[in-house]
RNA sequence: CGGGGCGUGGCGCAGUUGGUUAGCGCGCUACUUUUGGGAAGUAGAGGCCGUGAGUUCGAGUCUCACCGCCCCGACCA
């Protein structure tokens, strides 16, 4: 891709009412546009990174048994009616009418749209377990959008929704989901993220669990216990907390976003909306559901809040838009820049996690009439991993130079290495 | 929804007690010279001063209403 031809660029100033570090950046690098309060436009740039983690999100739900789908976003107040939460969501849910004056809501989540699937196509306990997710805008009527992509009206987010003929396989289940939540927050290089018992509001259902990740900025309190793993939401668990209710260990406070919350529906939504399968008896029973959403512009957010420093933000490998940002000193080395380019993006490359491998490296030429100093700014700014300068000055070393943009160590690279 | 702040070229801002031609920085276009940390010169383009109604000889500036944006609170993932 041609630094030239990207649509967005970066900023000079900050957008005025970015408050939060994520918002800045984002804003300041090209990645994101606001449209109106709380909502959105994700420019290629954030768009790149936004497709990354829900690229680490699919692997881990596929990974789990999760079959991906699509559900609308419109969605039909009978629904809503038959489980309350036509009356009960109304802050959150979006209402409006149709020009047949029908009534119908923008889906803020789907338990009503996936528990009416399951009733028409789920019969028997042979087809359980079964689990189906989706990544899609998610629309909530929120009081007050802040914080950037921290808490907005529309959101990209994961959900999934499982459902089981027992208690227990359900327990399975959701262990896995929480291993896999742990995992994808790895895989996105978020630190000390912790699973809290958690408040299911709303959303009802038997019991629940955060995501909390520390970071300076988050909105939410959370204890963590400083012996064992423990961790509970403020909110949740109640103010006053001092030791740990499961070791007696000193407890500490952290702020923290909420990034991922898991609930154990039960059968809260199947009897309400009669999603029943028949088991080996030849009994009707409700099915036992489990929700499991993820924001995932807020994970984005969430990402730069942890992993940034005074020049913009420092993007981990797994989720970044591009893997090299290139560019040359002088116009004279353009030529040698494309050499650099087309060697990089032909390149076979392997990801040892996944095993799947992929050809060549997605790389950022910047070939903008630009003085240096304007895109080393930009090239720091928007993050990516690594960052090649061709210039005379390297050429006599016997290469390319090559920064890490995390650790800023420089090294110089023949070209026929890359 | 309560409290506070703010709306002026694409972005960030200035604009005196109302006064005639609405400025500045960045960005943009053309040419020239530049190139290791947001380069310089020259010449240009770009405005319903959020919207509407008042007050006034005269409104970016004063009044009222509306719309929008941000922050704090309450609420929520």
């Amino acid at each position: 891709m041609l630094y030239s031809q990207l649509f967005g660029k970066t900023l000079w100033d900050y957008p005025k009412d970015a408050e939060t570090i994520s918002h800045k950046y984002l804003a300041k690098g090209g990645f994101i546009d606001q449209l109106m309060s709380g909502v959105y436009t994700y420019l290629p740039l954030g768009w790149r990174t936004a497709a990354k983690i829900s690229d680490i999100i699919r692997e881990e739900m596929n990974r789990v048994g999760g079959q991906e789908i699509s559900m609308p976003a419109l969605q039909k107040k009978s629904q809503w009616i038959e489980t309350g939460r036509w009356g009960t969501m109304d802050p959150p849910l979006f209402k409006f009418k149709d020009r047949h004056n029908k009534e119908l809501a923008l889906g803020p989540t789907h338990e009503e749209v996936v528990t009416d699937l399951a009733r028409r196509f789920i019969s028997s306990y042979k087809e359980l377990p079964i689990a189906v997710y989706q990544i899609q805008n998610k629309f909530r009527n929120e009081m007050r959008a802040t914080g950037g992509l921290l808490r907005v009206r529309e959101f990209i987010m994961k959900d999934m929704y499982s459902f089981h003929i027992s208690k227990e396989d359900f327990s399975d289940f959701y262990e896995r989901v929480i291993k896999a939540y742990l995992t994808i927050f790895d895989k996105c290089g978020l630190k000390g993220v912790k699973l809290l018992e958690a408040d299911s509001g709303s959303m009802g259902g038997d019991y629940s669990n955060e995501f909390g990740v520390p970071c300076k900025n988050g909105e939410d309190k959370m204890y963590v216990c400083e012996v064992c793993d423990w961790a509970g939401n403020v909110q949740a668990v109640g103010a006053n907390v001092v030791k740990c209710p499961r070791c007696g260990g000193e407890v500490v406070v952290k702020s923290n976003v909420e990034n991922g919350h898991i609930f154990m529906l039960g059968t809260e939504y199947s009897e309400k909306m009669k999603a029943y399968f028949t088991n080996e008896k030849g009994e009707r029973k409700p099915l036992i559901m489990g929700c499991y959403g993820i924001g995932i512009s807020r994970l984005m957010a969430t990402i730069v809040e942890q992993n940034y420093d005074d020049k913009g933000i420092i993007w981990p490998n797994s989720v970044s838009p591009f893997d090299y940002y290139l560019t040359y000193v002088e116009d004279s080395l353009k030529d040698i820049a494309s050499e650099c380019y087309y060697k990089l993006s032909k390149l076979k490359r392997d990801t040892p996690e996944s095993g799947v491998s992929r050809i060549g490296f997605d790389v950022l030429l910047d070939d903008r009439d630009a003085s240096i100093g304007t895109k080393f700014a930009d090239a720091d700014l928007i993050g990516i991993p690594k960052r090649i300068i061709v210039s005379k000055k390297s050429l006599d070393q016997g290469g390319v130079e090559i920064k890490d943009r995390r650790t800023g160590k420089l090294s110089i690279l023949p070209i026929e290495e890359l």
